[in-house]
DNA sequence: ATGAGTGATTCCGATGAATGAAACACAGAG
DNA sequence: CTCTGTGTTTCATTCATCGGAATCACTCAT
């Protein structure tokens, strides 16, 4: 690692850089891109490689690269912002817009009925991604963006997603639960492991929480066949919240939400396709 | 080539390979993923080797190193599908998620009103790309995807974001007109040239297409400032179309969020941020 | 003007990550 | 059994990648 060995007098400017590590193009590429968050949406040259850890020069070539093939986009005051191309096979993410195609129209018409805020978020090892959101203009404000992520140990749809994930997911997120993250009613790991199950006895979620804003959710799940990929949820100030209505219509709405999955599945299925 | 320069004996097995040319790893691995579209939402190795011209080893290893990002998901049989990273940081594109987390309200309120397809579409290059797309449960197919592309020269958004663009893409749109690509009434260039000019007096388009299904459009611009970034419309079967009511609807809906970006924007740029 | 400061860009030698033909393993079809 | 088609690993070769330093571009305070 020392560089001594460059013997005697430095006539050598040792201009050659080496490679910080094996860290393959795609990585830090890819690292670039994660410099983005929904504070940061165009960055300078030299936030995008502080961010990043990448040497500015190193940050730049990347930069064009990603420019070129449209994942970025340059501003004219030479920031970048995250480009449409990426939206594009974004698109194609059968968890993502795939899932979002099928589920938009009954989530429509779920927000046209409630006038409340309409989730649909699936699970992504440890976190929930939001992979939509139905909000009216005068709706409360809400902290979830979607394309975001929110923890599973709250939020309706977290607790939904986490108590329909395998053994290991919930273990690792029990273990990992501190006393007061969760929602209003969950002090303990315990509390949260016999919500779990309660969950998936009666296949929704209740949520409670006063935190940031005195909120109710109600949540369920969508399944395509056995499997739960998402969780659909209502959002709604506590005041005037009617558990008694939202429950039956997001539970409704989720399993209609699941049976045309299925069927969708079983037509892309059967015949052979391309 | 011929490999008869093996020379004497072939006792070197000619094993190393030669990157084919100086072509950036970034642009092999957005190589790759342009391999999906919306026929091809999971593709085997194979497939992804042959539908990007990349070799079979550099595509595995290219897939590889794609899914350590999350850009790519593999499923059990093998096959590869785009991941959730990339909608992650997609939903951060501000002409893509930005412009539609403020424009959505204003398009569930149309949406509501209307009952009809409500399209979203920005301009990239020479084609229009579609932000979003709310359909009822009962509406007539289209064929716009989210996330997919359609031309300027057709559809009222095309129209509309053609009629706002720079004169260098109008002239090639129009250059490249072939009589029989535009809606009904739009027979040849001249007449293509004729309605841009009808479309930025009125400040909006109609669109009539009988094509694949006899389907009406009204079309609007959302703007930015002075700038025109978006298109705002409303798609439904002819039979039944009222125009004279839709046609205000959508052009006050784009006034609306024209209003809030601009708003947006203020608000922005004014205090330091960050 | 002058100088200081910031940020974007270019240069370029050294080097190791990327490369792809070939070999391998496995599966299903004929 | 062979044959065709997968996904995977190996490995000698080499060219794209790397980043420190120099340069350019631009702003702002003096």
């Amino acid at each position: 690692m020392n560089e001594t060995q460059s013997s005697d007098g430095g006539l050598a400017p040792r201009r050659g850089g080496k490679p910080a590590e094996g860290q393959p193009v795609i990585d830090r590429a890819f690292a670039l891109l994660g410099a983005f968050d929904s504070d940061h949406r165009a960055l300078s040259l030299a936030e995008l490689a502080q961010r990043s850890g990448i040497p500015r020069s190193s940050a730049l070539r990347l930069a064009r690269s990603l420019v070129h093939v449209g994942a970025l986009e340059r501003l004219d005051d030479g920031r970048y912002v995250v480009g449409l191309r990426l939206l594009e096979t974004a698109s194609l993410a059968p968890r993502g817009h795939g899932l979002r195609s099928v589920a938009m129209p009954y989530m429509e018409d779920l927000f046209h009925v409630t006038r409340q805020h309409v989730l649909l978020a699936v699970r992504d090892q440890h976190e929930a991604l939001l992979i939509e959101r139905l909000s009216a203009l005068d709706a409360s404000p809400v902290a979830y963006r979607v394309g975001g992520r929110l923890p599973l140990t709250s939020t309706g749809v977290g607790l939904v997603l986490l108590a329909f994930a395998p053994v290991a997911v919930q273990d690792h997120a029990i273990g990992a639960f501190e006393p007061g993250q969760g929602p209003d009613g969950i002090g303990t790991a315990a509390d949260l492991r016999r919500m779990l199950a309660e969950v998936r006895r009666g296949d929704h979620a209740f949520g409670r929480q006063s935190h940031p804003w005195p909120l109710n959710t109600v949540a369920a799940p969508v399944r395509d066949g056995q499997e739960v990929v998402a969780a659909l949820s209502v959002v709604a100030p506590s005041t005037g919240f009617a558990e008694a209505g939202y429950g039956p219509a997001v539970r409704a709405t989720a399993r209609a939400i699941s049976r045309e999955l299925e069927e969708d599945g079983r037509r892309a299925a059967r015949p052979g396709h391309a």
